[in-house]
DNA sequence: ACCTGAACACCGTTCAAGT
DNA sequence: ACCTGAACACCGTTCAAGT
């Protein structure tokens, strides 16, 4: 038995994180097993060891791939005023999240007793930061902290609302009230923190 | 063997609900297992499937207790006026969250596929009335619906600074931040929803 | 009727053994 | 060096068998 060498590590790696992937978007987080992607991708489980260094080093990978694709969604959104730009960031956010629900929502599903590393945590930033330069852009008058602080508080309530509504806290909301409801928030909380 | 009978029924159902939500607050929600519990009180796991369907059935009737005392602990919070009124509420909320962090984190946590059952959607209701209750007095003049929605929008914002500034997505935020978090986006949200 | 405990079908993780 | 597959220590859930 052994040594196949049929694909590379870095081949292996990217198989795993693709049928993970895979498994995560069609049946969600708790469907996904080791022994699955094993049996998805044609190698037994200890060799998702040789790529990965346990489950929740390859969680952390998916979930920095996904925040990847939704940094660059949201780099993509466009809008001709500055507060159009951050009601665009968020509707981009929401539709997101809402067409990647399964992987969107394992971001911040999943409690890894171990500390965070460093290189996920900047991935993270990564998202914020670029709320936070639209809001430097809305109060040019205002300091580096004001703006962050502005940023961090719409920018939780938008990540709230995209929470309760798309997993069904808030009754029977559709995703097409998810949308009037962060507008709702985003407008007026842009209304009051400019007067 | 069998047949103790040292305890009633209701008696079991309540030494396991008490064992598996000292287990979740010591030690998080991933520690909770049925052999943990059965440990616990003194007797094996078949006994736990006497009081309860399933694991999933004895996880909701937890965060059914939690959202009570949540309601309760909004219930008291009091103020002179309308709009420190919704700031208490707001307060009272970050400070549930962070006092009883792995329980009311359990409330978000948990994804049953199964249906929610309807008795356990009536307890999330209770949480949200109480704020549109104090919505609706804070612009009397308006709909309902517009109250409604300037509840849930505002309601989503205040859950979604608590899930991202405790759980530490918001980077290195500590808790009294997240209390300045809160109120900035309590204030301008209320400003901007009154223009 | 109440409760046990063994059994079943799963997990993640490790590692000696094969090529 | 690469990969297997059996083993280990766990899960939730069921249910025949005992009192």
């Amino acid at each position: 038995m052994a040594r196949r060498s049929e694909h590379t590590q870095e081949q292996i790696r990217e198989m795993v994180l693709h049928a993970a992937e895979t498994i995560v978007i069609e049946d969600g987080f708790h469907a996904l097993t080791v022994r699955k992607i094993a049996m998805d991708i044609g190698y037994t489980v200890g060799s998702i060891y040789m790529v990965f260094a346990n489950m929740d080093d390859l969680i952390m990978h998916i979930k920095a791939r996904t925040l990847d694709e939704l940094a660059e969604r949201l780099l993509h959104a466009k809008a001709d005023s500055v507060e159009q730009h951050i009601q665009a960031l968020a509707d981009a956010y929401l539709a997101f999240a809402h067409q990647h629900f399964n992987r969107w929502r394992m971001i911040f599903d999943a409690q890894h007793d171990a500390p965070v590393p460093e290189w996920y945590q900047q991935k993270i930033q990564q998202v914020f930061l670029i709320v936070e330069a639209a809001f430097r852009k809305l109060c040019p008058g205002q300091s580096d902290e004001q703006a962050r602080l502005a940023a961090t508080a719409l920018w939780s309530g938008v990540h709230g609302v995209c929470v309760l509504s798309l997993n069904g806290s808030l009754g029977r909301v559709g995703s097409e009230n998810a949308q009037v409801t962060v507008n709702t928030l985003v407008k007026s909380f842009i209304q009051g923190w400019r007067a």
